[in-house]
DNA sequence: TATGAATGAGGATTCATTCAT
DNA sequence: CATGAATGAATCCTCATTCAT
């Protein structure tokens, strides 16, 4: 019931954005009555909550793979691993992730998924620290927000081909640790 | 009085977003009765199209500014003009930005708001073109993206130091279009 | 089981009064699932009834032990009885039965509880008949009335002092029948 | 627009009672939108308020005015005076009188109309103690207490003859203050 | 033209009641 | 019998839009 839900919800925000983004609208689209949904969530905003909590579980479990050998790989190899991982999360629901990350952002986030974030920040950081990236915080910030940014809009203009949308992100990624191509 | 409601609009949406942007808040804001909002603004979404289309406006004023000389300068510096162009306009109000992007994704967008993102995305696609850059159009997409990406998400952190940012972005930039850095 | 969901409700009105009263709500401070509340009472109108009976019930009781010997007491010693029981029965849960009261003058009451109500009053107004008191039955309405004011709003305020309230009751009932103090 | 928002709170009121006071009702009922509604009133909790600051000024307007002479008079004539003022205040719309003194009782009270009810009180006491009634506050007390209940219960019974029910609240309340009737 | 009161459809949430297990 | 998940009508409140002044 709560997949079913959370599916319905994601379903109409993919549709309609935020703004056909209501309790009467995602119960229907469930199948469920509008009190089984509150029944599940507290409320609207609880809903969207758990849709971002389990999207950035998610990207989190995907960096934290690549992240767990960083040590026994090469900062190219982990790079690339992080964008693998961000681009698998991110392509295939491009207008969901679009909603999610400005309700994201406006929304009062509560603890738990701040706490998430900031520890997507510090895997990402901890990793590109290991390999003598100068100012990790930052880079990390950046190197998500370029790829964020380049995915998304690869997603939205139907982009499907992993591998190109791989290699161009790539080179941005690159270029901005100051590793060569040939690496 | 158009000036005073787009203001108030811009306000309105930096403040809280649009789940805060009504007529009611926007006309009070601005000083003005909501009848003359709908004096001059056919309605909600007018309003916010009119602020999508000025933004963007200013940022094809800036990108053609430097679109205008790309054929007498090389690559590294129209690029370089494009994105002081874009950092420029984009990191001082980023919450503005963000809600106007949202906003721009989702809605129903106008005719003339379309051909101004197009026109927008062929200047600086022809300016790559010029020097060489293959699938330019995709090019200028993912620049666009790439920059956006990351100079918002640096807004929001509230960076103001342009030097540093316009750094880190040409750093990107230049990997993705293989320009080396001492180039 | 019974006794349990009925203290639940009453605690519930307390706390709350009529606003919080809601069936679900007394389940769970019963401790007993909402189907069992509706095995034992057949809507939440029942359960309410069946409170203000109990109330009702037991003030007769009272009323009645006092009213069983009136033949046998002069008319002071029996209204001291009638004040006593009164005060005994709704000083505790003044907010209880402010409750109770306010939904049995709102509610449509069933036969039932008409008929006690009625027959309280009988039982006070004819002890006041049997020692000449004129218009026995609107002396009765006005002593009940006067008594159930002078106790809620004291038990409101907090007062848990019998004594002193009694003695207050006496003197305006003592008053209203023309009953010398000394006497 | 705000009287007939009121009086149509009023008349549901009396007609069903806090159970039946909605805002769609009330809008309805004073031929009006609910919009309307909320243009006068921040909530329906506000209406209600309203209502019993309304009531209440009233009341205290008529005790004021019997206790501005009360250094001229003797107590009798002083607590003639509140209880012709108490009556003429209540008797008319019993069943609107109680709903709000239910609702006074149970709802979180704005400060004014704290203010208001302890002036009230003030009001009352200052005149007795002026007569040397001992614990002038509690008697100011018991006395409203007294004369609440006795004419919010006649009204309930559909009592319209002042005089009577003026002289039997008379009886009870110079019993009380050990006033001889013949005084 | 400017105003802002009025409208009412839409959307969040609650809660009495039912019923399959 | 007991349970409690499911239902959906009812209710509070907001806000885009209109229109009389």
């Amino acid at each position: 019931m709560v997949e079913a839900i959370l599916e319905a919800a994601a379903r109409i925000l993919e549709d309609g954005g935020l703004a056909a983004f209501n309790t009467n609208a995602v119960a229907e689209r469930a199948g469920v009555s509008v009190g089984s949904l509150y029944q599940y969530f507290p409320g609207k905003t609880a809903l969207l909550a758990e849709l971002i909590r389990r999207r950035r579980s998610e990207l989190m479990d995907g960096l934290q793979r690549e992240a767990a050998s960083a040590e026994q790989r090469d900062l190219p190899s982990v790079v690339n691993g992080f964008i693998r991982a961000a681009i698998a999360h991110q392509l295939d629901r491009p207008r969901l992730a679009t909603s999610l990350e400005y309700a994201e952002m406006m929304l009062p986030i509560d603890a738990e998924t701040e706490a998430l974030k900031r520890s997507i920040a510090e895997t990402v950081a901890s990793a590109l620290a290991l390999h003598g990236v100068p100012d990790p915080a930052t880079a990390a910030r950046d190197l998500s927000a370029l790829t964020r940014g380049m995915v998304d809009t690869a997603g939205l203009f139907g982009e499907t081909d992993t591998t190109s949308l791989e290699r161009r992100v790539r080179r941005a990624v690159y270029g901005y640790l100051g590793i060569g191509l040939n690496a």
